[in-house]
DNA sequence: CCGCTTTTGTTCTCTAATCGTTCCATTCAT
DNA sequence: ATGAATGGAACGATTAGAGAACAAAAGCGG
């Protein structure tokens, strides 16, 4: 795979940058190798690159990175065992997903905002996990305010939402109350009533009728982002 | 991969954080540095940061973070063991998928499972909007446990972790502690030592010495799963 | 909440030294 | 000889240091 002073420089700059933490210079790198002028240096970074061994900047100053080393040649300033044999500590590229995993749903907008969801159909859309749904038919909206907080469900996130015109007992829901106010709870039934409740202890349960309650959807999903 | 002088403020940055957790202005790195004036800090930040080592905000002021070490660099906190095999020395690069704006992650399994993270490798990864996501490598963990319960994060949650060294006040981390056990927690200093925070009123705070604990990322990002 | 001051970060211009790139002549080994 | 490796030197780009003026945040007093 490599030259004998390829391999004699692969081994000096994984040394110097070992050591010191520094990538040597091409004057350095002359040096070090007995060479009398840089460009020959040049041609071995050249070739040291085109096969994967380093990665570097170019035109830039001392910015060389190893990125593997060949089998045999110890790397690494870690005294400790070394586990893996080099070859695989490098993972190299990772390879992009073969975007079947990943499902575009629509964004809604925020609940809790007082207004009936469908009204404010945005063309955004979010790329979620599919791992994170189930099947069905899924919607995102963004969580405003604090009433969900004891269920982990903080202002700002992100509902994942499966839609359902039904929910069981102690499911969180999407509920669309008397066709105005869209908001996310917990949903139990009592008696002939309806009843939402919130997670927060400041917070306390509504009661409806059955007709001013709508099951717009159930919360499938969460992702939350820290800035 | 750095120049000296790089090296040398990448080291005093890195220093500073990890004594005071507080970033030092360019008035401070100017006079570390030996320099009298700061364009040549700004200059050696810029460095750094294309470089991938450091990450700032722009125009805040003492807003500085330290992505990684070079080799060879003693990282401040860890003079416990380091585990970690080479891998973290030289991340391997995350591609977005194609067109989309998802990112495929490594997920390195339970978090408070009382193994240093790195040790278990998986290749599982995970697939994540990049809109949760910043710059940086990440990987995904799968929290266990209800210590930040106050927090919004649940058991089996999955937490996007964004590799880094260094942490501000009051950010969720992942510890390593005593080079055993990686927990998810609120990091803050006091005085000499580090606090590590649970949310959860059973709990209680956890004191140590600055050496004992390494962070090994802080939380970027939340998934979690309705069933 | 407003305006003021201080701190901190950004930008620009010069100058000098270091560093990387390139092209071409030369040498070496088969 | 002939292809590959090497040497040499000119050239251009980056890095670095200094100084100053400017812009943006943060803190403060009213």
């Amino acid at each position: 795979m490599l030259t004998a002073k390829q391999h004699e420089l692969l081994l000096f700059i994984n040394q110097r940058l070992d050591e010191t933490g520094i990538s040597p210079s091409f004057e350095e790198m002359k040096e070090a190798l007995d060479l009398k002028s840089k460009s020959g240096v040049h041609r071995l970074i050249g070739a040291l690159e085109e096969r994967g061994f380093i990665r570097r900047l170019v035109n830039r100053a001392r910015a060389l990175e190893v990125m593997k080393m060949p089998e045999g040649g110890n790397m690494g300033s870690n005294n400790v065992a070394r586990f893996a044999p080099v070859k695989e500590s490098k993972p190299q590229i990772q390879i992009p997903v073969a975007a079947n995993d990943v499902m575009e749903i629509p964004f809604h907008g925020k609940i809790a905002a007082g207004v009936p969801i469908e009204a404010l159909e945005g063309q955004n859309s979010l790329s979620v996990p599919m791992a994170l749904l189930g099947a069905g038919e899924h919607y995102a909206l963004e969580v405003s305010g604090d009433s969900m907080i004891e269920a982990g469900i903080l202002d700002g996130d992100y509902a994942l939402i499966r839609k359902a015109n039904t929910a069981r007992d102690g499911e969180i829901v999407v509920a669309l109350v008397r066709g105005e106010e869209a908001t996310l709870k917990y949903l139990r039934r009592e008696g002939q009533q309806i009843r939402l409740d919130p997670a927060n202890g400041s917070y306390e349960p509504q009661y409806y009728a059955p007709h001013e309650v709508e099951v717009q959807g159930k919360l499938a999903g969460l992702l939350r982002r820290y800035h």
